[in-house]
DNA sequence: CTAAGTGCTCTAGCTACTATAGGTTCAAGG
DNA sequence: CCTTGAACCTATAGTAGCTAGAGCACTTAG
């Protein structure tokens, strides 16, 4: 039996975010010591670095949860947790091309940069104005 | 002059989101109508475009800051916004490196899921076990 | 026995928005 | 002039996925 410090060290996890991840349910209720402290099983440890290779691969929690459940079932057809990798894999493969034309512009605003004044400064004029530009970054969700 | 509804629908961005710039102070606060209604005038409209259009490129709402009082202040030199832009790229270049091994990963996954119960799911048996990955997908912020 | 280290709960904060509720103003048609 | 519907207003709360802090309790080494 792991204390949480153990098992967040040995999972590379953070302690407030285990908690965190029981509190949502990805992670069932932990046993207690007789002091109130949390028990992990190796159960649980392997439970943990699922999640964690999952979320480092881009899983998002909910897509998580999904996984976790199908693995909890193991006698149903893979079909589903295939859907989910493949959307993950569309999601990843659309995000690449999205920041490949974005490091095309960063490079041409750091390479063009000449002047020594704002004024005359590449990089906030190619921020005023998207039409220079040679590649299509743009619209939808940047951030995620 | 401008209403909030044609910024928005001339710049892309949604109305909640102006009205949220202004409160931060990315957007400095709008003139008002008779009726109290926001009113924009053309430089406005730029420095939306200008903020809307860094968001796509990948820039945090801090650096945008920066990069707005840079040029805010066209007479000071040109270094300060070039860094911001060189560690832009960085950024970028890093976050290229880890999707493209993420990519690789869930390819392996997607191709390999030969059987059709979870039991023998490569899927699942992957995201358990990272010894069975060949690259160094890792480790660091997997979210931004 | 005591002090350091680890654990506990609870609450609030972070980014960058988005959504909802409930009310006001504007523009066009009758 | 009046009404209707779209567009606007404010304020509050919610989203993901944690992270940080306060103020305690417990555990373990010396």
């Amino acid at each position: 039996m792991l204390t949480i410090g153990k098992l967040g060290s040995s999972t590379g996890v953070k302690i407030p975010t285990i908690r965190y991840y029981e509190q949502i349910g990805l992670l069932p209720e932990a046993e207690r010591s007789p002091g109130n402290q949390r028990l992990y099983t190796h159960k649980a440890h392997e439970r943990l670095v699922f999640i964690r290779h999952a979320r480092d691969l881009g899983f998002s929690l909910e897509a998580i949860r999904d996984l976790l459940s199908l693995s909890d079932n193991p006698d149903q057809p893979c079909a589903a947790a295939d859907a989910i990798a493949r959307a993950q894999l569309a999601e990843v493969e659309s995000r690449l091309a999205r920041l490949a034309a974005l490091k095309t512009e960063l490079e041409r605003m750091v390479v063009q940069c000449a002047g020594d004044r704002i004024s005359d400064c590449r990089v906030i004029e190619v921020l005023s104005d998207h039409s220079q530009c040679i590649t299509d970054h743009a619209i939808e969700d940047a951030t995620s």
